[in-house]
DNA sequence: TATCACCGGGACATTTTAAGTCCCGATCAA
DNA sequence: TTGATCGGGACTTAAAATGTCCCGGTGATA
């Protein structure tokens, strides 16, 4: 059964949506019955036409009445309602624990995905999925974007697709490498996409862990000015979000630094940035890029972290309130939430 | 699993025409791909552009890739195929036996619903409620609606609620009384009809069985004569098929009367007339009231009759060729079908 | 390798549907 | 009896769906 519910899912998105609005009309008109077109209206935050509609339609289908008081449930759309009951967390659990995550998080867009990336491959796979139907749906003509590394944003390149739009689009890395594998190198994924969209690219070729006078030297680079001064005016910023810890252990910090981070309570990392519980800055990675400043010029920041090991990171980072879109799973979402419960 | 399904109808009427319409659409992909817009909504029998929304749609799921060469499943579409065929039968059950009916029986809509009325009391209410709803939807300003007795029809009437444009409806009882039980006579029904949604009605009191002289007496009658010309201009003719010879015992008719009919081969009856398998009129009662021309004269002919113990009835019924809608059920259905393999 | 039919995506006019808004007589509660 | 609220109607406006044609490009075929 729960199989069907997932074919519905895939095969009718639409649809499922307009259930879900049909069912908490059904549940507010049995809260408050008896109750008015427009009463209803109010309380449920819509206006007194569309919901007419709806309810004309319920009406047919013989779920309510309707008399001079108001409209009642009928006994059947009681029966329908507590038959639903059960079935509601399967149908709309995802849509539901993704509103719940906008509030708590104060982010415009939550995406859920079924879930949890810690546990299953495939989530992340998912998650990369829709980040990229989402970043389709933003992007513009002649967009910059600027593109982190990590998993969660390879797998976003590796779902995307061909677009006319793409042609005047630029992805640019907002790093040089971080000591990572080259496959999840934000230089790396940003050629992938490019190729895969049609779009054009550039790279950042900037070593790791540069001792000071080097980096200024660096910085004064013709190829290097070019590449930051596309990174400044990006409108798009594609980006995963780590745990403290762990990336600094997978970019090979020492010991020592390690340490450190944990003394200030670093939990999540973006952009080279450390940052602590409350979205205090506690470390920066002196390498050249993207800097957090840009990240909040820029119109559109899409956010891509899964599995409940993150919970406690992208917390953390939507302190900044600078993104639109989060992209994540059932895990984090459930540990997010019951923590702050 | 069926429970969902029904339960989610209820809700979205059209929940399961969708669901079939996109997963024929993906089977057409599959055994055609790669297939173009234009050929393949030639194929499917749509147009280009409608074709083109749902394949955008499907598109945007990830069920399907599109290239310049036309468009392919992707492994997830072929995975959702599979794990869809064997959830085919019982989801699109009751609209491909409506199919094949419409196409046996020759009437434009058949409706088919759950269950079997022989076994399942809960059956002919369904089937009131359904045929309901098709009253409402064709119904139009001033019609005047010619209603039969019987127990199906009884359905359609507790089944019906107010609406405003029955304020110029009229409904008009197609014979007088039929020595049945006075709940399931056409005079009880019409006026309960009226008052359900607020129409006018008119009475026929004409006693069954009557001798001749007797009968052209009544035809004279100022009162009667205003019923037959309604009954003349109806629009809408609503009526239940019966079992020739169930019919013939309910209304007491005699044991030579009963045999007399049955040699002729009687299997259905309506309106008082009897047809044999072949469509052909054996008996005629003589009463007062509604004629098969007037019947045929009529825009809509709404046919309510559930229960495999009906399948032969509405079968010789169906030569009449004057039928609009079809409401059955599936064990009426299942059974028509099998005879005719 | 040249040709050509077909492809997807775009554009746009037109139709259809949804939605916003206000009104009215009926009905119920105070 | 009064007054607020109800459902349903009517009408305008906004938005979405649809029909239709075009274009540059791709892939198969000759």
């Amino acid at each position: 059964m729960r199989r069907l519910v997932e074919l519905q899912q895939k095969l009718l998105p639409d649809l499922v949506q307009v259930l879900r609005e049909r069912y908490m009309l059904l549940r507010s008109i049995d809260h408050l019955q008896p109750i008015g077109r427009r009463g209803l209206a109010q309380a449920m935050g819509t206006t007194e036409r569309i919901l007419r509609a709806e309810v004309e339609l319920l009406k047919d289908s013989g779920l309510l009445h309707v008399s001079a008081a108001g409209m009642n449930l009928s006994v059947e759309g009681q029966q329908v309602l507590d038959e639903m009951e059960p079935l509601v967390g399967e149908l709309f659990g995802l849509t539901d624990l993704a509103e719940q995550l906008q509030r708590l998080l104060g982010i415009p867009e939550v995406i859920v995905v079924q879930g949890n990336a810690d546990q299953s491959p495939w989530v992340k796979e998912e998650l990369g999925r829709v980040a990229a139907r989402v970043l389709k749906q933003i992007v513009q003509e002649n967009d910059i974007v600027a593109v982190t590394g990590g998993s969660s944003v390879a797998s976003l390149a590796h779902h995307l697709s061909a677009a006319p739009v793409f042609k005047t689009v630029q992805f640019v890395p907002a790093r040089g490498g971080l000591s990572e594998r080259a496959e999840l190198q934000a230089n790396t994924l940003a050629s992938q996409m490019a190729a895969r969209t049609g779009a054009s690219y550039h790279l950042l070729h900037v070593p790791d862990r540069l001792q000071p006078e080097a980096l200024q030297t660096l910085k004064k680079e013709q190829q290097v000015q070019e590449v930051l001064n596309l990174l400044r005016q990006a409108r798009i910023v594609l980006h995963g979000i780590g745990d403290a810890i762990s990336m600094a252990k997978r970019r090979n910090h020492s010991e020592a630094e390690i340490a450190e981070l944990q003394e200030k309570g670093a939990v999540s990392e973006a952009f080279g940035y450390y940052f602590n519980e409350a979205g205090e800055t506690v470390h920066h990675m002196p390498t050249i890029g993207l800097q957090l400043e840009d990240v909040k010029k820029a119109e559109s920041v899409l956010s891509i972290a899964g599995g409940e090991s993150k919970a406690k990171a992208i917390l953390s980072f939507a302190k900044q309130s600078c993104q639109n879109v989060l992209v994540t799973d059932e895990g984090a979402a459930r540990s997010l939430l019951s923590a702050r419960l």
